[in-house]
RNA sequence: CGGGGUGUAGCGUAGCCCGGUAUCGCGCCACAUUUGGGAUGUGGAGGUCGUAGGUUCGAAUCCUGCCACCCCGACCA
């Protein structure tokens, strides 16, 4: 491991790439475009997966799972749905391969698929045509179910975590017997990402929703929550689609209501992926590494002995395992570090650079004295302190860490939320300090399509708490009820 | 698929213009001294210079084809 990594105020792209890399979350692959998630790394997101599906249980949704490979006739249904993801589709042909007998390895064209099956970028279809023979009355419904599983979307050009070819993520596909209860459901899966964003990654969000250009394909309306990076880009954190009764008319899917009429069920899908990693990196980090959350932290304590005999380092570890077996007893995580291949110096850079919120130092001179160095990670601020209490202080300290890095990013995300009257000024903001840019629009595809070609900035949502307020669009000075927020997204 | 660029040890690189069998740093291995912010010294291992041809006594270097990757654009959770 060569030393630091590039500065994210030099250049933000090669700060992600090296920091993704170096501490140890993830690389990319023999396959263009796929992503190896290292140990690490996946344990982060283990963490991210483990409260999202609590939150979806208490909620009262349950797991399932459904097929990686959808036929192409399935896929083609939805007219809407088939054209927004049509481009961006790996596709099985074959079944089998064959040596053509100068040792190499071919395709046997006699193993031709009759129907095609698409690998799927989204299961709304897979799932909606398994769900016609789950629903037949009112009493079949709602259905309420998620599935953890990869997806894949054939995009031309990749990034770590933020768009890979193969992704991980978590769909929820849930029909209802009435359009207020699915928009309801829509609602509530929003605000569950929406807490999940700011509760355990610490990271605020924009609640919104998107407009007709922006909205999922096949979707009737698309909620989403919206996240600031370091480098003033936006980010579609989640999503959260009222589906309508479109994929129940694709799929044929109808139920008997109480008073014995015949109608479609209407639906909803919402997702998170292994893109909240990518959002959790670019959300805190700083140039010597990762800032994680203490929530989300696989090691939340780590403890570094310093020695210079092996009588020292066994007082030390009697010490460390004392404090490790306290700060477990409370749920936290911890790891000592005895490992005497490494110095100590290597050892606090390295654990920086990984993220992990509180370090303890312990040496010869504290154990005369009775004392710790605690560092923490956020702010970087190291002080010398009593042993004493010490497991009741980390965890508070672990508390104050999460509290305070959401509440440096709401005050980052508040500062880089900026009004602006007219186009010019629109430019010059998007083009100087970037951000959020919240302006008057017309409400025309044409307006925002006009913008995005000239500016690259898009409207990333109309914030559900909007203030309503009359203006004139920045761009067409026709008249406007209420302001969006526009920026640079990822 | 369009525009630009790059391929030299596990990683990052020099050398290429002007041809003579490869430089430096990190990492790795061994030993010693070290250990409160990324240790130091000594010794060592590791490369058919992306690939296939061509020119030449001789190619990392010049020429041609091919391949791969990166950046910008179209696409996008």
């Amino acid at each position: 491991m060569s030393k630091g990594i590039t500065s994210k105020n030099d250049d933000y792209s090669a700060w992600y790439n090296e920091l993704v890399t170096k501490a140890d979350l993830a690389e990319h692959s023999a396959v263009k475009g796929c992503m190896v998630i290292k140990p690490y790394g996946y344990s982060i997101w283990e963490k991210m997966q483990a409260a999202l599906d609590k939150m979806f249980k208490d909620t009262g949704h349950s797991n399932a799972y459904f097929p990686l490979f959808i036929p192409k006739s399935f896929f083609s249904k939805e007219a809407a749905h088939v054209e927004g993801f049509a481009t961006e589709c790996a596709v099985v042909t074959h079944y089998r391969l064959k040596n053509d007998g100068n040792g190499n390895i071919i395709v046997d064209e006699d193993a031709k698929l009759e129907e095609e099956l698409i690998v799927r970028p989204t299961s709304e279809t897979i799932i909606w045509n398994t769900y016609r023979g789950w629903i037949q009355s009112y009493r079949d419904l709602p259905i309420l179910v998620n599935q953890w599983a990869n997806v894949v979307r054939w995009e031309m050009r990749t990034r770590l975590f933020l768009r890979t070819t193969e992704f991980l993520w978590q769909e929820g596909h849930t029909a209802h017997s009435t359009a207020a209860e699915a928009i309801e459901e829509t609602e509530r899966m929003l605000n569950v990402y929406a807490d999940f964003a700011e509760n355990w990654m610490a990271m605020p969000v924009v609640k919104g929703i998107k407009t007709a250009n922006e909205r999922f394909a096949g979707a009737v309306e698309t909620y989403c929550i919206e996240a600031l990076m370091q480098d003033g880009k936006a980010l579609q954190a989640g999503t959260s689609h009222f589906l309508g009764q479109n994929f129940a008319k694709a799929f044929d899917v109808k139920f008997t209501s109480k008073e014995g009429k015949l109608d479609h069920v209407w639906a909803t899908s919402w997702g998170v992926s292994t893109r909240l990693m990518g959002a959790l990196i670019m959300a805190h980090s700083d140039d010597s590494g990762l800032v994680l959350p203490p929530k989300l932290a696989p090691i939340q304590v780590v403890i570094v002995p310093i020695y210079k005999s092996d009588e020292d380092l066994a007082k030390i570890t009697e010490f460390a395992d004392n404090l490790h077996a306290e700060l477990k007893a409370k749920g936290i995580s911890v790891k000592y570090d005895d490992r005497d291949t490494q110095r100590p110096g290597f050892k606090f850079a390295e654990y920086e650079l990984k993220g992990v919120p509180v370090r303890i130092a312990i040496g010869g001179r504290d154990m005369e004295n009775g004392t710790v160095e605690i560092a923490r990670r956020d702010t970087k601020e190291k002080q010398t302190i009593a042993q004493d209490g010490l497991a009741n202080r980390i965890e508070a300290l672990l508390e104050d860490i999460q509290t305070n890095i959401y509440q440096k990013a709401l005050k980052f995300r508040s500062e880089n939320i900026t009004e602006v009257n007219s186009y010019e000024e629109f430019k010059q903001v998007l083009d100087g300090k970037a951000g959020f840019v919240s302006a008057h629009w017309d409400g025309t595809p044409e307006t925002e399509k006009k913008i995005k070609e000239e500016t690259k900035a898009t409207i990333r949502c109309i914030p559900l708490d909007n203030k309503q307020e009359e203006g004139v669009c920045i761009y067409s000075g026709q008249a406007s009820t209420q302001r969006v927020l526009f920026a640079r997204a990822y």
